[in-house]
DNA sequence: CGGCATCCACCTGGATACTG
DNA sequence: CAGTATCCAGGTGGATGCCG
């Protein structure tokens, strides 16, 4: 675990915003899908992702290209056609969820056993 | 990035729950001050964390005791003595997230700058 | 001291309908 | 196709007060 105690709790206070803005599920599959397939256009990143409302796509993707993770190129052609994929930093972030995704995956048996014993009383 | 599109989907889906209730920022903070202090009663933990309700600092503390995060030990002595530490699950969580704190500590510069950017009209 | 219970304001996110 | 706009149910989290 990196020592915040040791940097400037103001800008701690601002990573843990960060945090809390970019750590969310859909940001997440959004990086991960366009980490996978490189460059998408809206409906086919909708599609990949299944199940998320359109109005949380446009939402989360805004969000996104605001704080420099992704980037949005717009053809001017009928019908209209967008296309998303990650910048630089999109990917470095995505590379540090890494470490999470993969706790998750290897824990995930531990946590729901964890949780069952829990419940059981205990 | 994980290839998580290798993985079974509903696998993939139970991983996402898992890390949306597990990257919260209270859970986080958490994990950050008990990774660093060690073991801290009740309100040592709440002045640690700062501005945190003690609602929000029970109920994080009991969903992370559930997930097998933490240690809750009770003191059966008057006044009430209750202290808490991570478990080794909970330990190895706190260094999966550390990437991610270093992303945010590295790129808050970057982020604020592409979100300055955006709103001046590009 | 370390909670739990209650009330409440706010925000999130889904469904639906409409547009350039 | 790629959104925007609106409405609404449910959840989140703070404040307060009481208890063992």
């Amino acid at each position: 675990m990196t020592p915040p105690s040791a940097i400037d709790p103001r800008i701690e206070a601002l990573v843990t915003d960060l945090i809390g803005r970019v750590a969310d599920k859909w940001t997440m599959l959004i990086l991960e899908v366009l980490a996978e397939k490189g460059t998408l256009r809206f409906s086919r990143l909708a599609e990949a992702i299944g199940n998320i409302s359109q109005k949380m796509l446009t939402q989360t993707l805004r969000t996104m290209q605001r704080d420099g993770l992704i980037e949005r190129t717009v053809y001017p052609v009928v019908p209209p056609k967008v296309e998303y994929k990650l910048t630089e930093l999109g990917f470095t972030l995505g590379a540090a969820f890494c470490g999470v995704w993969v706790w998750a995956a290897e824990n995930l048996a531990r946590v729901e056993q964890a949780r069952s014993a829990f419940d059981l009383g205990d």
